[in-house]
RNA sequence: GGUCGAGUAGCUCAGUCGGCAGAGCAUACGCCUGAAAAGCGUAGGGUCACCGGAUCGACGCCGGUCUCGACCA
C-alpha cells in the first residue's frame, strides 16, 4: 500500500537518515522534503540539504525550489508539493515525507484553505501597527471578525495584520478560512515523529553546527552575500546564515556567531517539539542512541 | 605586603535618601492559516560573597573575613 509517509522530529533528530535508510530496503520509495529553508538553492551546507549522492539514489523533492532573492510562502511550498504527491502516486512509488516544518505539513497532511493576499491593504496595515500600535489594529479586527480577535494576542502584530488584511481585502472573515490549526482529523498519512532527550538532542545540535562551519558554512554564506540579487526578507532568516551576516559584516565575533547559532537552534528544535507534540495522529518513537536502527524497522512495518 | 575597585537570578548587569529584590538574555510551558529556521504570550528562578554590629527595619550604614581585578611596591 501506498499511504504516504510522514517522518518527523526536530531538527538535528536524524529524520533525513531515517528517510534514507528506508528507501534503500523499500523499492519507489521518494522522498519530500518538507522544509522551509532547503527550499533554496545555494543553501546547502547551513540547511543540512541532502547530498547530491542521497538525491542521485533516491529522488528528491520540495528542494531547491526558489532563488535564495525570492520571498518563498507556504503556498508557494503547498503546489509545489501536491504536484509532487501527485507524481508519485502516478508512478506508484510511495512518498515519504521528511517534515521539521510543521505549518508546511500541515498543508499538506490536512487541506486546508490559505486565504489569498492583499498587498496594498498590508502595506497599510503595517504602517498603521507602527504608527498606533498592533493593539488599535486588534480592536478593529475584533470588530469585524471577533472570532479571529479572540484566536490571538493584541501584542501579535504579525497575526492581528495578516488577519485584518484578509478581513478587509477579501471581503471575508478570516476565521472563515478554517476551523484553526487545533483540529486533528484522521488523515491518510502514516505519521512517525523521532524523539530525543533534551540532553541528547542538544549534543547532537552542537555537533550537527560544528560540522558545519568545518564543511565551510562560513564561505557558503560569503558566497551568497557577493551574489547580485540580495537575500529576500524570508532566506535571510535561516539559522545560521543571518548569524554568519552579522559576522561577516562586522558586528559580531566568529565565536559569539557560532554560541548564537547554537542558542536559536535549540530553541528552534524546542519549537518544533512543541508543535508537533500536539498532533495526536503522530506514533512517536523514543530514541535511544541509533535513529535508523531504531526507526527503520518500524517504518518497514507499517 | 599596600592602595583602590568589584562580588545581587544560570549569564550580563540595574538597584535613588535604609522601608516587600529588578531588567535583558537563558530555561520551562503555551499559541500559531500566503514571513513559520518567522512571530507572540505565560511562568519558575535569589542565604544580595561570608561573619558580626548599630537600627523598629539593611542589598544598602559600621567592623572584620574570603574571592576576583587593576595599580603601587
Amino acid at each position: 500500500m501506498n499511504t504516504p509517509l510522514v517522518i518527523l522530529g526536530p531538527t538535528a533528530s536524524g529524520k533525513s537518515d531515517v528517510a534514507m535508510a528506508y528507501a534503500a530496503r523499500r523499492a519507489g520509495a521518494e522522498i519530500i522534503a518538507v522544509d522551509a529553508m532547503q527550499v533554496y538553492r545555494r543553501m546547502d551546507i547551513g540547511t543540512a540539504k541532502p547530498t547530491a549522492a542521497d538525491r542521485t539514489a533516491v529522488p528528491h523533492h520540495g528542494i531547491d525550489l526558489a532563488e535564495p532573492s525570492e520571498d518563498f510562502t507556504v503556498t508557494r511550498f503547498e503546489r509545489a508539493a501536491r504536484q509532487s504527491l501527485v507524481e508519485i502516486a502516478a508512478r506508484r512509488a510511495r512518498a515519504v515525507l521528511v517534515a521539521g516544518t510543521g505549518l508546511y505539513l500541515r498543508t499538506i497532511t490536512d487541506p486546508m484553505e490559505i486565504p489569498g493576499r492583499w498587498p496594498e491593504v498590508r502595506a497599510e496595515l503595517e504602517l498603521r501597527a507602527v504608527g498606533e500600535g498592533s493593539q488599535s489594529l486588534h480592536a478593529q479586527l475584533a470588530v469585524l471578525d471577533p472570532v479571529a480577535a479572540a484566536r490571538m494576542e493584541p501584542s501579535n502584530a504579525r497575526r492581528v495584520v495578516r488577519a485584518l488584511e484578509v478581513t478587509l481585502g477579501g471581503g471575508r472573515q478570516f476565521s472563515s478560512f478554517g476551523p484553526g490549526l487545533d483540529q486533528y482529523p484522521s488523515v491518510p498519512y502514516v505519521q512517525v515523529g523521532l524523539q530525543w532527550s533534551r540532553a541528547a538532542l542538544t549534543q547532537r545540535i552542537a555537533a550537527r553546527v560544528h560540522a558545519m562551519m568545518e564543511a565551510g558554512l562560513l564561505a557558503e554564506v560569503e558566497a551568497l552575500l557577493a551574489e547580485r540579487a540580495p537575500m529576500s526578507r524570508t532566506a535571510r532568516q535561516a539559522l545560521g546564515y543571518k548569524e554568519l551576516v552579522d559576522h561577516l559584516q562586522g558586528r559580531t565575533s566568529l565565536h559569539q556567531a557560532v554560541n548564537t547559532i547554537l542558542v536559536r537552534t535549540r530553541q528552534f528544535a524546542v519549537r518544533q517539539e512543541r508543535w508537533f507534540r500536539r498532533d495526536p495522529r503522530i506514533r512517536w518513537v523514543t530514541i535511544e542512541h541509533d535513529a535508523v536502527a531504531e526507526v527503520v524497522p518500524i517504518l518497514l512495518r507499517s
